[in-house]
DNA sequence: GGATGTGAAGTAGTTCACAGCC
DNA sequence: GGCTGTGAACTACTTCACATCC
């Protein structure tokens, strides 16, 4: 019972880092590993091998005293708390460059996320194929789906959150450097590049110590020869 | 004195709302308003007004008891903070999609980031133009720059790094799902466009408030149709 | 022995509530 | 009257330290 008594909610930092140890693990499980520690993985991760603890404890007791955690069990169980196991129909507008960065990408659609259609203003885009995907008229109306993505320029990024909103999309990820304007519920996640070199540059001039914050980086150990990924 | 007494270094979690802040006090100085006041702001930045103030506070008293702030000082100082006024030299590596989306996009290179340098190691890409700058073969050594950033498929991403690692940048964005492994001393920041995936979903899954994170979402106050951007 | 998982302590960030100023 | 700026209270997150189990 107390067993369960789990805050329902992961703490939201938590919730930032999850998918670096995910996808850690998925490194290491694919090299042939059956054992990754917390100081691993937080070494890695860029956070203290208490706070991976910490983390990971909130998924139910899943490492072995002793040595550490099974790198194919922890992938598996992340995905199933991050509701990987479900699956979410995403619209994507915008096939500019970015657009077509992540249609194209090898990891921005993890598991569970499948793309119900992409769209362009565009007519020299419209009819062209991006992955395996016909790049439809933003004025044919959009396919239903949990998710939109925006990244179309700023300028033409509240017209397009309107036309999610009325498409009854649950949450928009927005790439445009724009602030939208959407009904109350509708929630809106924003994607800032801009963002994160400010950020970057802020620790230069001040020689900040780059550790804490919601996206992570890593401090590595080892001198950049010595380890070499394949 | 006492006045100066501040902690000589802004909150991770404020840092990451300074831009939002700088950006929206943008678009209220370009329509034209003089004065913004926390709660504006802060419904507009999915933060409260109280988080605003307090945010605002650390850069020193600069609004008007009794109506709010001015934009255009709200900008400026905002950009003082951050280092704009420093200028960093950038070299970015890896032009598909994804990098020509950065050079191209009206809003990555914020003031005091200057392009030193465009690479890739595809013969047909090196020597093409994206926006203003010519790719370089990456084999020619790189510019010299405080900051680089990786844009290029996950399995060479570790090479990169190392290869800026011995061009001397200090810091690293670094776009490719991958953890980098890098001497102490050098700064990584990650972006991930999957985790942002990956977070929407699970507050889709468990109906989660959205409020509280790294990056900021807002959640609007007016219905879709009532405000149009221009 | 060695690493997990977790109460307890400590620290950082947010929110309350209100004095101070326009 | 209205909104800023900030001590004081609170909440959330991290880190310590150690009992627990392989």
């Amino acid at each position: 019972m107390a067993r369960l008594l789990r805050p329902k909610h992961l703490p939201e930092p938590t919730l930032h880092r999850l998918p670096i140890y995910q996808r850690i693990a998925g490194e290491w499980a694919k090299r042939g590993e059956r054992q990754i520690d917390s100081t691993n993985l937080g070494d890695l991760a860029g956070a203290s091998s208490t706070t991976v603890r910490r983390d990971l404890s909130y998924l139910g007791p899943l490492g072995t005293r002793g040595s550490g955690y099974d790198p194919n069990t922890l992938f598996q169980k992340i995905s199933e708390v991050l509701g990987s196991q479900l699956h979410y129909d995403v619209v994507m507008v915008g096939m500019g460059n970015l657009g077509r960065a992540l249609v194209n990408s090898t990891s921005f659609l993890v598991h569970g996320a499948r793309i119900a259609g992409i769209y362009d203003i565009d007519p020299e885009v419209i009819g062209t194929k991006v992955g395996d995907h016909e790049v439809q008229s933003v004025d044919g109306g959009l396919e239903q789906a949990a998710v939109g993505v925006i990244c179309v320029p700023p300028e033409q990024a509240q017209g397009v959150a309107e036309k999610l909103v009325a498409s009854k999309v649950s949450a928009i990820l927005n790439f445009a450097p724009q602030v939208l304007t959407v009904p109350l519920g509708t929630v809106v996640r924003y994607v800032d590049f801009s963002i994160e070199l400010q950020i970057v540059m802020y620790h230069l001039t001040n020689g900040t110590g780059p550790l804490g914050g919601g996206i992570l980086h890593t401090l590595g150990i080892t001198p950049p020869v010595a380890l070499r990924s394949t």
